[in-house]
DNA sequence: GAAAAGATGAACTGCCCGGTTCATCTGTTG
DNA sequence: CAACAGATGAACCGGGCAGTTCATCTTTTC
């Protein structure tokens, strides 16, 4: 569609060797990854890698660009607004919860803090159409509720932010640093009926 | 003074090694480091670093070892706690925003993401004489202040984490993900007023 | 000042990895 | 069947890096 495919051949395995390099990638990080270990987990030859794509780096790019663009669309599932704040807000909290708490979720965050040097636009990319849309909802929910007279927001924008951080108390910091144990049901719902109840004890109309 | 300090022999130049070590590492991460150049920036020859440590990663584990010890015994100026709530987590919260916007904060969160794969172990300790240092000092205060009547706090371990996280709100991913441009002093003051308004409509025993 | 301990630097080994090449094989199309 | 495009794999190149070695130089110690 855009020039950056134009640039890029396919072929009849084209789609193996995206899939074969995320496994890789996502399992080892970038410079973890190695080209013979991308062509054998694809189940093609190098050769045939690097007749599609031009070095590792754009591999890499055009991976991790189909997963964002993928995980976009997969998200855009909106919510019923017209809901009590607290229906809304617990959804919303459940999904985000859910979000980060993923396989991909953190595979994606991991490697772009990793590569943050070698590939800043990554993280920009990945913040555009992942958190960015969320927050953008979540602003726009706001607008909706306020007009109802179910919330009071002066800053929505921080409010969102406020929000989407309050969803990751305790979890995040035993997520990235390994502290803790794993995660059971009852932690996430405790996370999340907290982060409601501080969210609307601030910002709840009937407060 | 424990076990692994007794199997790296000192000398000399121990003290240039592990300096130029950490330069590097936290320049270039664990795998973008060579030996090399650290011994370089070390003023050091690579036959003395290697006669000081077995491997790179003995010296990686000592270094960041060494720099959680200093940043943990580094942080621990205690605040006065008879102090009005507001004033009291307004000075927490900037205490805790100008430490992971710091290029410590940041460069050591990194190469804890980054390295968690090779380094589980890293992760932990640097939370256990970081984060959890500061929590913990968050929940005995609670307890006083509750004391006090002015908190009521039923959950305080996840009262301190969701403060720790409305500290991080909106800036984090601007860090994080290179997005929204350098972070001004407005940006802060803005953050961390909105932090304690939102954990005192909350908790505030006057709320 | 002499012996011992530590430091030096430069060369060297072995390994891994990114990327290239090429002769050969396979599948498709007319 | 013939022609052709794509796929193959194995060998190869060049470079970088961890770790070793060693003969020589410097510092400490007595």
């Amino acid at each position: 569609m855009n020039a950056a495919n134009q640039e890029i051949k396919r072929g009849r395995k084209y789609g193996q060797v995206l899939n074969g390099a995320w496994e890789v990638f996502r399992r080892d990080g970038f410079e973890g990854a190695s080209v013979d270990d991308i062509a054998r987990e694809a189940g093609v030859s190098k050769a045939t890698l690097y007749s599609y794509f031009p070095d590792k780096r754009l591999l890499f790019l055009e991976v991790a660009k189909g997963e964002c663009c993928r995980q976009a669309t997969e998200s855009s599932d909106l919510i019923p607004c017209t809901a009590a704040p607290v229906t809304v807000l617990t959804g919303a909290a459940t999904r985000m919860v859910d979000f980060f708490l993923s396989d991909f979720g953190m595979r994606v965050f991991r490697i772009c803090v990793a590569e943050s040097d070698r590939f800043p636009e990554l993280g920009r990319e990945f913040y555009r159409n992942g958190p960015a849309l969320a927050r953008a909802r979540l602003v726009d929910y706001f607008h909706e509720a306020e007009a109802r007279g179910e919330l009071r927001i002066s800053d929505k924008d921080l409010a969102a932010d406020q929000f989407a951080e309050l969803c990751k108390a305790d979890l995040f910091s035993r997520l990235v640093f390994g502290v803790g144990g794993p995660i059971s049901a009852a932690d996430r719902t405790r996370v999340i009926t907290g982060a409601v109840e501080t969210f609307l004890a601030r910002y709840g109309g009937a407060g």
